[in-house]
RNA sequence: UCAGACGGUCGGGUGAUCGCCUGUUCCUGCUUUUUUGGGAAUGGGAGGAAAGUCCGGGCUUCAGGGGAAAAGGGUGCCGGAUAACGUCCGGUUGAGGCGACUCAAAGGAAAGUGCCACAGAAAACAAACUACCGGCCUUACAGCCGGAAAAGGUGAAAAGGUGCGGUAAGAGCGCACCGCGUCUUUGGUAACAAAGACGGCAGGGAAAACCCCACCCGAAGCAAGACCGAAUAGGAGCCGCAUAGCGCAUCCCAAGCCCACGGGCGCAAGAGGCGCGGCGCUUUCCCCGCGCGCGGCUCGGGUAGGUUGCUCGAGGCGUUCGGCAACGAACGUCCCAGAUGAAUGAUCGCCCGUCGGGUCAGACCCCGACGACAGAACCCGGCUUAUAGACCGUCUGACUUU
RNA sequence: UGGGGGAUCGUCUAGCGGUAGGACAACAGACUCUGACUCUGUUUACCGUGGUUCGAAUCCACGUCCCCCAG
């Protein structure tokens, strides 16, 4: 179940922890682990460094179904993907291993039951067998 | 064929897989109800500028109403269109272009005040540096007196222009033409135009300097406002207390006075009324009108949050009629975005367009890259600014051919 | 989204329509054995495009950028 942080306070506190990956269309924030168990929520940055409101909505949409596709498969925290200049257009499989991969090295990625590799269809290779396959 | 002018339309198309927001209808879960979760069917889902926020209007709130009021702001040739406008249409005048056509904040400078640096004799009251002419004086120059304002030079700008006459020299001093002003007539709703007569020239620029004249404008904005509502401070009703004055009369009345002992007059205090006054009432002033202090109890209060305002509208399309046109009228028909950390997307295929390469050129084919400006936020009418490219219509000029 | 304000040397600021001034900074020189202080001199600017005007930093229109308020 995926939620959306509305709250300019919940933003501030995910950036407060200042844990982030930062890669070339995008930087990641982490929040910290919540003590009441709540589901994944994501939220979505795009300042106006990066271009108007074409570029920016364009910006946040990729992010958006980038977030809905691999999110579910991380731990439940709360998360803020912040656009950069080149998500407009960095090739859109390049951001999806880019985000795996941060989800992976910043160990907030779930261990991965056998449903949710049966349904995932998309070629979502996250099993525990092959942690060193970071496609580059 | 080339070069232009004006007006209009569009501004990628199509399909597949996985999704997003939302209207209506139906089924269903939870729940006392409201609320809310899930599913199915079906409909809709960015723009010509959605932008800048430069104007105008609707809508909402500020108790209210009136004052051709004041301050402040805006507009500015004339007529029309419109809910309104600084917009649009038609015309006038001026400027630009061979032309189609385009552009113009285009009222008033004899209502008044102020300004026009430097240069120049002089920058608006007029006056006269050099030079010109006459007279006096002198051999002559110089000087003095007078005439005149054509010439020189300065400047952005110097008291109509050209020609002829005239004169000592000159000058609208006189005349012709042009310009200008006044008056009359004609045409036009008007701006204005044309013609005629008269005047000898009235008088510089600038009003995007103050200003005058005519007309228009209340303020704030959907984060307006309304409803549900944790918190906090103020509010309303009732009760009690207190009146911040002054004046007037009335009621009541333990001081006091009178008495025929029934009562009467009546100070202070109290009660409410009227008038004057004070403060506040969304820029100020005036008029009407409305409200007015402290404590307790009750009602309530409205921040976080939520709901609403929120999409049917000066609406779109078509036909006919009126009008040169902007536009208006009638009839028919359609329902066509409503998000709120903010939906309309992600990926791929084919087509279309442009560019590059395979290839020296053309055609075909293949490969690759790219797809203008830009995202509704209460809603409309405009203006302004940005914009790859494609298409349509009308018109102008030049050249060639017939 | 709505409302309001601003832009002048490298920085902070003055500026009646008529030559854009000052302070600090920078550079050079003087003073000193050297440096600082002080003194003298030099360099450098009107956000952009149009318009009004003889003439615009100033007046008007449009645009660009920045800041503030409401949250």
């Amino acid at each position: 179940m995926l939620k959306k942080l509305r709250k300019r306070s919940e933003f501030l506190a995910v950036a407060a922890t200042g844990v982030r990956w930062v890669s070339p269309a995008f930087i990641l924030q982490i929040g910290e682990p919540p003590s009441a168990p709540h589901p994944v929520r994501y939220g979505l940055t795009a300042t106006r460094k990066i271009g108007n409101a074409v570029t920016r909505n364009r910006a946040k949409r990729r992010l958006r179904a980038l977030a809905v596709e691999i999110m579910p498969h991380a731990l439940p925290r709360d998360y803020v993907l912040v656009a950069r200049a080149s998500t407009p257009t960095y090739p859109f499989d390049s951001i999806r291993q880019d985000l795996r991969k941060a989800l992976k090295r910043m160990k907030v990625e779930r261990v991965m039951s056998r449903a949710d590799s049966a349904s995932g269809s998309s070629g979502l290779a996250l099993d525990a067998p092959n942690p060193p396959a970071i496609p580059e």
